[in-house]
DNA sequence: AATCTGACTTAAATCGTTTTTTGGTCATTC
DNA sequence: GAATGACCAAAAAACGATTTAAGTCAGATT
């Protein structure tokens, strides 16, 4: 058993008068960090507790579970990739191709370096929450879709784009569904020799130049 | 224990007389008649011997192993999306722009025909044979790519298509990635809602159209 | 009073062993 | 000489004993 001295003493996320909001960021840290050197199966809540310095009893005041502590992450990179579009969607001084160029390549690299940091691959959660590991990233998808849409939508206004039937939001659905094979699930199929970022960034921007000149006004 | 002569009532397949072709043929379809229903590693080599219509024995003189009948049913499979890819570029009656759009359309109803029936999902084969899995394609990924090419070029050529930096190859390369969201292995992120063969081809199609709409010269 | 904790419970995972199954071989058969 | 099925070793399943870990809650802490 350890003494209560010891275990405050390793604690470096999360002192007694800290705000509740910075315990819950600190468990989050501590869980990302675990899950992506040993796996989400092969962590446990009071490894996670450990890591953020408080008691097993507290991270479930803060989530629901294990699964809720994962999904919460997720959501937070997806939000994060989201975030990042939106930036480039609202800059001023990008046109509405160059925008479309980043905006297409940030997930991707964004996404991989979440993942590549994974000792485990992209590791292998219980097939009983793969669901919702997919749902918890509906919403993020339709905000980018809708993002991206805006600026097809600008891009025709100006005359740089056109789109089929001008239908900017189904543009915006075609162009994330043809990146899909730049993203971690799918990568195994096909091209296996696509690992390292560099040769990701390369053939991810080879398929983006493709996409662009299928919309591109000429 | 069973009778030889009990055996030899059930069987169906392969006769004694019969050419030696029609053993090996026998084989791979009960094979995969018993992958598809019971998934690659429920089944046994005494099943599909038996299913056959032949002595467990036999199978090893027209296959290395449990793994190489499964290699050569995969293979059988992609070899005859080549095929039918292959007829319709030599089709002379289509134009590109139809023959395009069927060839990227068939794989897709194909590999889901093929892969539909599965009682389990694409079944789990053992993690150590993924990679021979998925480089028994690589022959013929590339000869799709090499036809597809071939076509875009005669589009080219009679001015129906532009391709980027007029690298038919490559812009091949890109349809073929693009289209990579509406096979088996990536189903499952994104739009789980592509299940049936009617909205797998609609949406298919809906992805084809934007992709001729960015080769079609205009 | 509000927050936090860690001992406790129970269900699940792990382990070590025995038993069964099964992939692959080869002497024998037809 | 092609085909077979009894045979072997290795892998997988079955099983029970043991350990681990998710989630709870009565009580400690501030």
């Amino acid at each position: 058993m350890r003494s209560k001295g010891e275990l405050r003493a390793g604690s470096v996320a999360a002192g007694e008068g800290e705000n509740p909001c910075q315990t819950r960021r600190a468990i989050l840290s501590a869980a990302q960090a675990r899950f992506l050197h040993y796996g989400f199966k092969k962590t446990t809540i009071d490894e996670i507790a450990q890591d953020a310095g408080v008691g097993k009893g507290t991270v479930y005041l803060y989530f629901e579970g294990k699964e809720d502590v994962l999904l919460t992450i997720v959501r937070n990179v997806k939000r994060n990739v989201t975030e990042q579009m939106r930036a480039t969607a609202t800059s001023p001084l990008l046109s509405p191709e160059e925008k479309l160029r980043r905006m297409l390549l940030t997930p991707v690299l964004s996404v991989h370096d979440a993942c590549a940091a994974a000792a485990h691959g992209v590791e292998l959660v219980d097939e009983t929450m793969q669901p919702n590991l997919i749902r918890c990233g509906d919403p993020e998808r339709t905000a980018q879709r809708e993002i991206l849409s805006e600026v097809l939508r600008d891009g025709v206004r100006r005359g740089d784009f056109t789109v089929p039937d001008g239908d900017a939001e189904l543009t915006a659905r075609h162009l994330m569904l043809a990146m899909i094979s730049f993203f971690p699930p799918s990568l195994n199929p096909c091209h296996s020799e696509v690992r390292c970022r560099g040769s990701l960034e390369t053939s991810a921007n080879s398929m983006i130049e493709f996409l662009l000149h299928g919309v591109r006004r000429r």
